[in-house]
DNA sequence: GCCAGTCAAGTCCCG
DNA sequence: CGGGACTTGACTGGC
């Protein structure tokens, strides 16, 4: 079973290469010339991709071959006053750039656009804006030149204090979405209101990748062992062209468990891995930790040399 | 230079 | 029903 480990959105040891600068809507309608603040705003999300070229490169340069883009890459896109506003324009040079290291480099690179996408809700309003978000992160992986398929992580949503109810307004909206955002989407457990079982209904139903987030299980389960849906889990992945992935990260401490910590436990993933095994040929480990890449090195060093793990580069594994 | 507060968006919880 | 917490990183304003 081949591990391949990556990371979320940004360096801990690339300077100045944030890929989330920003300018606020408060910030915006102070600049008094409208055209002036966009051109503004586009330099920001320009500055942005230029960023992620030097992430994209900093990750070949470390043989990191899976990363989580930023979805905060364009201040203000979508939002209710600025819809006029062609955002992409400026952006195809820029995206075109990105597509070419792609090429040469290839690495699997997908978005966890956040959690004001609600595909369950039950106003129209946002779920047309949860939409719009989507078309935009289309358009961004278009211009990347990257398949769409299953590009996009998402949570199932509100719980409405009915998750029944709620599961089935999933159902409900997900007639209205255009099957190619349909095909871009994955569903993740999530650490307060839908759990692994849940969101396997839904996945099952709907033919839909899940994510499987260990932390966010251990904070939210109905019950407590996932191996018995482990099966179900792997089973989602049958129609995709990508390998399985997964979400790994450890909690901050028992008191505030939700928490992300700055690293991840190689022990316990260790002991996920090893109930694991056998039972796909590749899994993709996304780490969320505070320490971003910085975790994800540590984590390499902390499995090299532990029996029955060989090293194949610096973020792959091998598991005898 | 540091610290607290603010920010597009949604949901949940409390009173 | 209204307001604050939650959450994340970036950025601003006050000292």
């Amino acid at each position: 079973m081949i591990i391949r480990l990556g990371y979320v959105a940004m360096s801990v040891e690339l300077q100045n290469a944030s890929p989330s600068q920003t300018m606020t809507f408060a910030q915006f309608s102070k600049i008094k010339d409208r055209d002036a603040a966009i051109r503004k705003l586009e330099r920001i999300a320009e500055s942005n991709l230029h960023n992620c070229l030097r992430l994209l490169k900093h990750n070949e340069a470390n043989q990191i071959h899976f990363f989580r883009l930023s979805s905060r890459l364009i201040p203000l896109a979508n939002h209710e006053e600025l819809l006029d506003w062609n955002y992409m324009k400026p952006l195809i040079e820029p995206l075109k750039e990105l597509a070419d290291h792609i090429k040469k480099h290839p690495a699997r690179i997908d978005f966890h656009p956040d959690h004001f996408v609600v595909l369950n809700s039950p106003d129209k309003e946002i779920l047309k804006n949860s939409l719009r978000t989507l078309v935009m992160h289309k358009a961004l992986l278009k211009g990347m030149e990257i398949d769409t398929e299953h590009r996009c992580v998402l949570h199932v949503g509100g719980g409405y204090d009915d998750k029944e109810k709620a599961l089935e307004l999933f159902i409900h909206n997900w007639a209205y979405i255009s099957p190619s955002i349909q095909r871009m989407i994955m569903l993740e457990n999530d650490d307060t209101t839908f759990t692994v079982k849940e969101t396997l209904y839904l996945c099952e139903k709907l033919g839909i990748p899940m994510v499987f987030d260990y932390h966010h299980h251990l904070a939210n389960h109905e019950d407590k062992n996932w191996q018995e849906d482990w099966g179900r889990v792997v089973e989602t992945w049958q129609d995709s062209r990508l390998p399985i992935k997964m979400h790994i990260s450890s909690p901050r401490s028992e008191r505030e468990f939700r928490a992300h910590a700055d690293f991840v436990d190689v022990e316990m993933f260790l002991r996920f891995l090893a109930q694991i095994k056998g039972t796909v040929p590749e899994i993709h480990c996304m780490i969320e930790a505070k320490q971003k890449d910085a975790a994800l090195f540590q984590l390499s060093r902390d499995l090299q040399g532990k029996s029955g793990i060989k090293m194949l580069d610096q973020s792959s594994f091998l598991m005898e």
